[in-house]
DNA sequence: CCTTCTAAGTTTAGTGCTAAAGTCTTCGAG
DNA sequence: CTCGAAGACTTTAGCACTAAACTTAGAAGG
């Protein structure tokens, strides 16, 4: 999948087309396991593409957002380095400079070295900055909302409840007390 | 995001410590609905990760997988044309032609004129392709069965059922009776 | 002090993607 | 027929990313 956070295709099969043809080309499928991860995979996508359509509207791209939600989730005063900004967001220090280079030229944050200690830099979130982010968190709850709406509030929370546990089990990589799943970091 | 598909990042807040910090920027903030989407695109994250390390210790990426899915997927003779492809995995034709190219050099896939149709290609997937195929989809289903070994049969039903109907909502992109949630694709 | 080491960012080379322009068949109309 | 238009890729230009080499500031040892 990838990528990752992959991408969505219009003309896919319909989610029990697809795992009636995975039954078909290999036996030992779950198909209940097989409904969990591949509706997991395809909500995602879709999620990904409408939040990129959103946030395009106020003028930024999807990692541009991404940045911006790291650094106001630091706290204020919304200050972080390119290091911990790159570690954050699963990206590479290379990587980081660069994005940093576009939303500084864009007014979203300053990049500037750290008077203490010259080696570090600062990037911070500017006040139009925190305003995109304002901006693009309203519609993004407004559309969270939305694909939630059919759901219960009970519905929502034992939702939620099974995917935490799924997540705990991935980012902890259990300490093998029976299950494998190690190595993910 | 974006994507997809967007990767994970060590270092990054716990999903609690992460949701709190949303709540003290952003008041109108529902905690519920925070956990299911934060949660969602974590466990996705981390997952595309997964997946990613599995099918390179055969030899393949993650790209390549999703290729040879699709085309197992498509049922023999598995044979699809390039476009078809693309629009599947949501790349633009162009992407599909040097990902083909790469995916033919490696003898994963056969890539032929059709002879009724010239302007046509005709993609088939080797059978060096389909034993990539099984043994990427054992690795996958196995993790698959591992991620989810904490969860009762009953849970693993529930979690499938309200995933599908999200995945429902957002597919559907509803012809608006009442809800919005319109223009997904 | 003066090396040497390490940490934090940046730069370079190369990959894989998108958007847009280009090529080559096939089909339809005059 | 043959010309024009459409369809199905492919090619080109440009962007964003990774991996690896490089730069520079501060830290540690002698």
């Amino acid at each position: 999948m990838s990528e990752s956070t992959e991408e969505p295709g219009p003309s896919e099969p319909s989610l029990d087309e697809q795992i009636a043809a995975y039954q078909r080309e290999f036996r030992d499928l779950d198909p209940q396991v097989e409904q969990v991860v591949s509706a997991l995979g395809r909500l995602n996508r879709r999620m990904n593409v409408a939040y990129g359509r959103q946030v395009a509207a106020l003028g930024i791209s999807n990692a541009e957002w991404e940045v911006l939600k790291t650094l106001v989730l630091s706290g204020a005063p919304y200050r972080l380095g390119p290091g911990e900004l790159a570690k954050r967001l699963g990206l590479t220090p290379a990587a980081m400079t660069h994005r940093i280079d576009r939303m500084a030229g864009e007014g979203l944050v300053t990049r500037d070295r750290d008077e203490n200690n010259r080696v570090r830099v600062i990037v911070e979130l500017t006040d139009e900055g925190r305003t995109k982010w304002l901006e693009a968190m309203r519609m993004a709850s407004d559309f969270e909302e939305d694909l939630l709406q059919d759901l219960t509030g009970d519905e929502r929370g034992v939702l939620g409840e099974l995917l935490v546990r799924l997540l705990r089990r991935v980012e902890h990589a259990q300490p093998d007390a029976g299950g494998r799943l190690t190595d993910l970091d």
